[in-house]
RNA sequence: GGGAGAUUAGCUCAGCUGGUUCAGAGCAUCUGCCUUACAAGCAGAGGGUCACUGGUUCGAACCCAGUAUCUCCCACCA
């Protein structure tokens, strides 16, 4: 045979994508036929693939391919995201090795090399999601920062700004100073670390009110050794504060003491000195303070912690920001000027264990939070940001996945989606960067702004600006009341500064099932949107991982609800995240991923899809093992041989069909099969449907449905047998490809099937329509599996070949009528002869399969001990069941209870259960 | 601190409405096979107090309560 005995992915693969996308399989266009919609969650543009997007692909390539095969027409979106904080710092971190620093650039230079940077990396992760096998629509492919897209995401700026939702202001925000921008509180991953707790001490000093009647300039006034003699005299008292930030104490703007704190009572009113530099600082009370925490006093630095921000705003204390945007000390700090935070953090406390003023140091562990995008540690900052406000579009996005509008797949993340919602907090949404949306916010020189698509328009805005009554602002300067702008003939186009910021990523990517189908639907003109998004929208799955629930997920629903006023999908699948072996998250910096591309050479596409599938219930966390892979690989491995037996096959047109019991069987396994795997896919359990798909096809075509029909080697097969045995075998092509696209078509288009229409492709084939099951034979052939293991069984503890047939005796009560499947049993069981006695035959091996009993004579003498024994081991157990189903049924309660049909089937096993115990001990007395 | 989930064979996981498919699959292990489709395979076997303790029920891996361990999410204890 020239048929290799295994199947190498690598001979089809390529092919078949290639001819998949020649001859336009993947694309969609709006049509009459029902649509079903995925877009893909765009991965960063310059990317490269890893285990969470084989996982979430191949999940997606799933659901697409199968709906395309239920005739729907189906459309998957791929695209990328420009990820500007992700890219910006990658294409700084690329100039740098260059030479080139990004201060030096201008904007527009920045950007020449930036958009570089992705012509030459972007789309590397699309091209490798071909090799999995991706089915999308590749003409569609976006980019959030086409041309169009940004346009889209500026119109949606201008749209809410005028709506009121979007302004700008001074917060506290979670400040990146590596990447040097804001991040949102989304993008800050918390994590627990090994710190420090110091304990430093502050002298207190009388405040200059309770200094014995001494006024301001007096103390001025006062010599230095005056007011030394005066703190001595008054024994120095100290406060100690525990804190893991020693090098914000130059900011600090108070201490802060519980108010009911006995402790500290007598403090209150006065100051401390800050250590060091020496600067007076208040005794403040407060009750935010928790006097069990460290010593029960809190530094106050308001400009580099929230709370204490907060703290004092209450207070009226002044901010004091000694960071600078990078996290070295500025001037503002007086000492360690120009060192990075964590550096001065080492050389802090050196200092003042020199100074005397670090009491000790004790470890301590806590959360600090980290940029998700460059995994620097965050830094509190105050910072003039814009910020869209979220309370209203969490109302309706709330209200579909809590009325099922939206599903959540699984549905235990309702919970947490209902409690961000409820709990929304205004989204930062300026990043202090250049590679993606530049705010369209425009500045007059007094500082005052406009909101505009263009320069032009801006200008526009501002002559309203200057003409309109009812301002609340002020005008520009130089503006006089009430006067148009063409009385400022200076005052031109270049007279205005557009904001230096960019907006989120996900400001632009929370738009993405709108614009990828119509980017111009967001400047208004069009209501209804064009005829892609009429048709395409709203989607159907949507599939990702958890962790952007919130990030993406929560805001596209706002997104669709305000600018659509629709969802922009019915169903959420939350794919869990790849973890290793030891279950740690599989990322880069670990290093414990394995590379994609490695594995699907390894293994070939289908294999990995299979793998990947294989544990990976929607929301459950997989622990990736290769070799869930391998046993995708043997899968296919397994198809393939199975093809090659049948391709092997001769037809002889004058047999007749000695097998209609198999293939009666076989539909009808199919057919049950086929319910399950529908029921599967409805309830989006993916691995329930792949291994129901991987039992039918290995154990009951393989292993039993071929064994059973598979003529003696070199004889020919009926014609009848044969085609039945085609038809199956181009169903599980079918029921397979969605799992298996490659290997599928691959031997789709063998002439084992016959002639091929052009275009005739498995991927655009129909799925087979459910038929009759016929439970009854699929009973009759699970006793005779039974009866056929027990057979090989028997041959396995005498150690007979399989090679030498043997002779089955059947004693039976005829429930199952034996000698329909005499010719099943004589095969798989290698019989020489079957037949049907009244008596038992002594001395012959024997066992019962469901109430009848089987005999093989065998040529050598059977070991009565063993036999003896295992018969008494049976009838152990058997009478032990009996006992607990008598019991069972001589108990009122349950015979009044229980549904009739259990207590029938209860009756049942009593009698089966007595019956078989009758012969096994007649078969005991019949032992010598 | 609040919330969600998990705990079933050595490993990874199913077990959907409480009772016939209920204790299961794959991998790993062991035994025997290079049996003419497949050794990436075939035929078998062993392996479990369903985390623990109670409760509800005629009946519990499944429902309830508590305990333990783990994971995740959220939260400003310096």
């Amino acid at each position: 045979m020239q048929i290799p005995t295994k199947y190498n992915p690598k001979e089809t693969e390529n092919k078949w994508y290639q001819y998949w996308m020649e001859h336009g399989f993947f694309k969609s266009v709006p049509d009459g036929r029902e649509p079903y919609t995925i877009v893909i969650p765009p991965p960063n543009v310059t990317g490269v693939l890893h285990m969470g997007h084989m996982l979430n692909n191949t999940i997606q390539d799933v659901l697409i391919r199968r709906a395309r095969m239920q005739g729907k027409n189906a459309c998957w979106v791929p695209g990328t995201d420009h990820a500007s904080i992700a890219t910006e710092a990658k294409v700084v971190a690329m100039l740098k090795e260059r030479g080139i620093a990004k201060k030096d650039l201008t904007r527009a230079e920045f950007l020449d090399y930036a958009w570089e940077w992705k012509e030459k990396y972007g789309g590397i992760i699309l091209e490798q999601l071909k090799k999995l096998g991706a089915s999308c629509d590749w003409d569609r492919t976006r980019f959030t920062m086409d041309p169009e897209m940004s346009e889209g995401v500026i119109d949606t700026f201008i749209h809410l700004y005028k709506k009121g939702w979007i302004y700008r202001g001074v917060r506290m925000v979670n400040w990146d100073p590596q990447g040097k921008t804001a991040v949102s509180d989304e993008e800050v991953i918390r994590k627990e670390v090994n710190q420090k707790l110091y304990y430093i001490s502050y002298e207190v000093v009388e405040s200059e009110s309770q200094k014995d009647g001494k006024t301001e300039s007096q103390k001025d006034a006062a010599t230095e050794s005056e007011l030394s003699d005066f703190r001595t005299s008054q024994l120095p008292d100290f406060l100690t504060v525990a804190t893991t930030r020693p090098e914000t104490i130059m900011a600090d703007a108070a201490i802060c003491i519980n108010p009911n704190d006995e402790r500290y009572a007598s403090f209150i009113g006065k100051k401390v000195v800050i250590p060091l530099i020496n600067r007076e600082i208040p005794i403040i009370t407060d009750e935010y303070v928790e006097m069990e925490f460290g010593t029960g006093c809190l530094k106050v630095t308001p400009a580099h912690d929230l709370n204490d921000y907060n703290l004092g705003l209450k207070h009226h204390l002044p901010v004091i920001d000694i960071l600078n945007d990078d996290g070295t000390l500025n001037e503002k700090a007086e000492i360690l000027v120009g060192k990075d935070r964590f550096t001065a953090r080492k050389e802090i406390a050196k200092v003042l264990e020199e100074a005397g003023a670090l009491e000790k140091v004790e470890e301590y562990k806590s959360q600090i939070g980290f940029s998700e995008r460059t995994d620097a540690v965050i830094e509190p900052k105050l910072s003039m940001q814009w910020f869209c406000k979220m309370e209203e579009m969490a109302g309706p996005a709330l209200d579909c996945v809590l009325n099922g509008e939206v599903k959540l797949i699984p549905d235990k993340f309702i919970n947490t989606y209902k409690y961000w919602m409820e709990n929304v907090k205004d989204w930062c949404i300026s990043r202090q960067l250049w590679w993606g949306q530049q705010i369209p916010a425009w500045y007059l020189p007094n500082g005052q702004f406009v909101v505009a698509k263009t320069r032009e328009e801006a200008l526009e805005e501002v002559r309203k600006l200057g003409s309109r009554e009812d301002r609340k602002t002020e005008r520009p300067e130089g503006w006089k009341a009430d006067s148009p702008l063409s009385d400022f003939p200076t005052f031109g186009l270049s007279d205005l500064t557009q904001d230096e910021d960019v907006v989120d990523t996900w400001f632009s990517s929370w738009l993405w099932p709108i614009s990828v189908f119509d980017s111009q639907f967001f400047s208004g003109k069009n209501s209804m949107g064009n005829a892609d998004l009429q048709y395409y929208y709203p989607t159907n799955d949507l599939v990702t991982a958890p962790e952007i629930l919130f990030f993406w997920v929560a805001r596209m629903i706002m997104a669709g609800y305000e600018f659509k006023h629709e969802a922009p999908f019915k169903n959420v699948y939350l794919t869990g995240i790849v973890r290793d072996k030891l279950g740690r998250k599989m990322s880069k910096s670990l290093g414990n991923s394995p590379d994609p591309l490695d594995l699907i050479e390894k293994y070939g596409a289908d294999g990995v899809r299979v793998g990947m599938l294989f544990s990976s219930p929607a929301g459950n966390d997989l622990m990736f093992d290769e070799s869930h892979c391998e046993q995708g690989r043997n899968f296919a491995n397994k198809i393939w041989n199975a093809f090659r037996l049948v391709k092997g096959w001769e037809v002889d047109a004058q047999l007749s069909n000695p097998n209609q019991t198999a293939i009666a069987w076989f539909q009808s396994r199919f057919n049950q099969a086929l319910t399950e795997i529908d029921e599967n896919f409805k309830q989006y359990r993916l691995s329930e449907a792949l291994i129901t798909t991987y039992k039918l096809v290995w154990d009951d075509f393989c292993a039993w449905y071929l064994e059973m029909v598979k003529p003696v080697y070199q004889q020919p097969i009926d014609a009848s047998t044969y085609k039945a045995t085609v038809g199956f075998f181009e169903n599980i092509l079918k029921i397979v490809h969605p799992f298996m696209p490659f290997l599928t078509e691959e031997l789709w288009h063998d002439e084992l099937f016959g002639e091929r229409a052009e275009l005739d492709c498995c991927i655009v084939a129909q799925q087979p329509k459910i038929g009759e099951i016929n439970l009854k034979l699929l009973n009759e052939i699970s006793t005779i599996k039974e009866v056929v293991s027990e057979i090989r069984n028997t041959r396995n503890v005498k150690q007979i070949s399989p090679k030498e047939a043997l002779p089955l005796a059947i004693k039976s009560n005829f429930e199952i009528y034996y000698p329909t499947y005499v010719p099943i049993l004589s095969k798989l069981g290698n019989l020489s002869e079957v037949t049907f006695i009244q008596d038992k035959l002594a001395g012959a091996a024997n066992f019962i399969a469901g109430t009848d009993e089987f005999f093989i004579e065998l040529s050598n003498q059977i070991d009565a001990a063993a036999e003896r024994e295992r018969i008494q081991k049976e009838l152990a157990y058997l009478q032990g069941f009996l006992k607990s189903v008598t019991s069972k049924l001589s108990n009122e309660r349950f015979v009044q209870n229980a549904k009739a049909e259990i207590v029938a089937n209860e009756q049942q096993k009593k009698a089966d259960a007595e019956a078989k115990i009758k012969m096994l001990e007649e078969g005991l007395a019949g032992l010598v």
